[in-house]
DNA sequence: AATTTATAGCGTTGCCCCCGCTGTTTAATT
DNA sequence: AATTAAACAGCGGGGGCAACGCTATAAATT
C-alpha cells in the first residue's frame, strides 16, 4: 500500500507539511480564522483549510499572496 | 486589451519574473544548461525555459526541487 | 450551542509533459 | 572567410491531471 519515497519525494513532502504549518501558524498570530483571512485574500476557505494540511501543493502565485496578506517574506537564499 | 492589474497581481507577477531570474541566474552559476538541469532534475527543458520567463507560477513543489538541485534554500522569513 | 476547521465530491482552470520548430551563438571544418 | 554543424534557448500547441473553486456536511474546539 505505502509506495516507497524517493529522498526528493520525502523532502518535497516534509516541505509542503512544514509550510501548512507555518501559514496556519503566523494566520493564528494575526488573529485571523480561515474564514477571516480567506475574505481577506479572496480565495476559498476550504482552499486554505487544504494548504495548511498539506493537502496539495500550491503556486507560487498563492505563496505571495499569502506573504502580502500576512505579512510575511518568502526567499531564495543561499545555503 | 491591457486589463488592469491590482496592486496584488502585480506584485504577484513581478514575483514571478524575479524568481525566474533568479532560477536562471543560479543555474547559470551551477555550470548547466537547461537541457543538462532538466536531465537532472527530470523535468522537461521546456518546462524550465518557461519557468525561468515566468510563463507560469510553478507549485512549491517545484520550487523545493529547484532547491535541491541547485543547492539553494528557499525560506519563509519575518520581514 | 456556537464557532471554527476538516473533508468530500464535483467542476473548471491551468500547470506541466511532450514534441517540434525557429533563431541565435559558438565551434569545427574546408 | 565562408559554410556547416552543433549547442542552447524561446515559443507554440495538444493533452493529462492536479490545483483550486464551490457547496455541503461532519468533526472538533471553545
Amino acid at each position: 500500500m505505502n509506495a516507497e519515497l524517493t529522498a526528493t519525494e520525502n523532502q518535497i513532502k516534509d516541505y509542503r507539511l512544514k509550510l501548512g504549518d507555518k501559514i496556519r501558524i503566523v494566520r493564528e498570530q494575526r488573529g485571523y480564522s480561515q474564514e477571516q483571512l480567506a475574505e481577506l485574500m479572496n480565495i476559498n476557505r476550504s482552499t486554505i483549510s487544504k494548504i495548511e494540511n498539506g493537502k496539495f501543493s500550491i503556486t507560487v502565485d498563492y505563496l505571495v499572496r499569502f506573504s502580502i496578506f500576512l505579512d510575511y517574506e518568502f526567499k531564495v537564499v543561499e545555503k
